[in-house]
DNA sequence: GGTGAAAGATTGACCGC
DNA sequence: GCGGTCAATCTTTCACC
């Protein structure tokens, strides 16, 4: 169970993973290394799930981002389940959520350009026996990316 | 201009940001010091945007999560400054994009629960005299988050 | 961009509660 | 089980070339 400690270092490495940890410690109430023990566990735990650089997609030569609501056929699960499998594999899609009501998935996809977009959703979404319609959301900016959460 | 070495650099910390920099140097083919001053520059330069601790809403009391297709009564520019400006300052908004198209944004949103959720599309959303329709995405699961871009 | 030294961060061993 | 102290190690920074 996490207690004030994990919550109030948890909400921090959010917002900053170079914060440094006897900094935090201090801010917390602990001695570093006890700090450091229970950072160790919180990855271990699966509870911070990566540590990561935020680079704009257009840095790495992929200006364009598209949102790409999906329907499926049906939605069984060994269907779901392959297309899930299939499409995190594909370096175009960063985010991908499951979803309830009329789609069934949501990706968030970066390009090159128009064209290649275009043969991305040939080559994954049309060729899809399994999916029966997609919409496009072309992304004119992305305002906040991975807000970070405070403790409720 | 970036060069190989940024781009490497770029690729590597997307995917892992608390990779050792003498390691990182050494897989590059630099020095450590001359790769730490690369890496200040692409902080300097926000081409790093920040590093962040990646945990799952749920964590941190946030089980649910939606995504939100906004539809404006108009585009103008004020109106979507004004609006843009008033999501990002809410912390439940995770994501936020501007889009192109019958929607004209879409919100990554978490909750503590339905009853939370709607005091917030109430507040944010209903009240919101520009703000014509939006419809909600439930999210049932994330398969893939902040999936890292290799350089093209 | 490289080298080498200084400062700071991280880990591990050990003790006490 | 938890946290604290201390010391060894590694990472990061800062000269200087």
């Amino acid at each position: 169970m996490l207690d004030r400690f994990d919550l109030q270092m948890l909400t921090a490495l959010q917002q900053d993973a170079r914060l440094p940890i006897p900094e935090l410690a201090q801010r917390v109430g602990l001695s570093a290394p006890a700090c450091y023990r229970r950072l160790r566990a919180l990855r271990e735990s699966g509870l911070i799930e990566r540590e990561i650089a935020l680079v704009a997609p257009k840095t790495m030569g992929w200006p364009v981002t598209m949102l790409v609501l999906v329907s499926l056929e049906r939605d069984h699960s060994r269907i779901v389940d392959a297309l899930i499998a299939r499409l995190q594999t594909e370096p175009e899609v960063m985010d991908l959520w499951y979803v309830t009501g009329e789609q069934d998935f949501v990706l968030h996809v970066a390009a090159r350009d128009m064209a290649s977009y275009e043969a991305f959703t040939r080559r994954v979404l049309h060729d899809e026996e399994q999916v029966r319609s997609f919409t496009t959301l072309v992304v004119l900016g992305q305002p906040k990316r991975a807000g970070a959460l405070p403790a409720i």
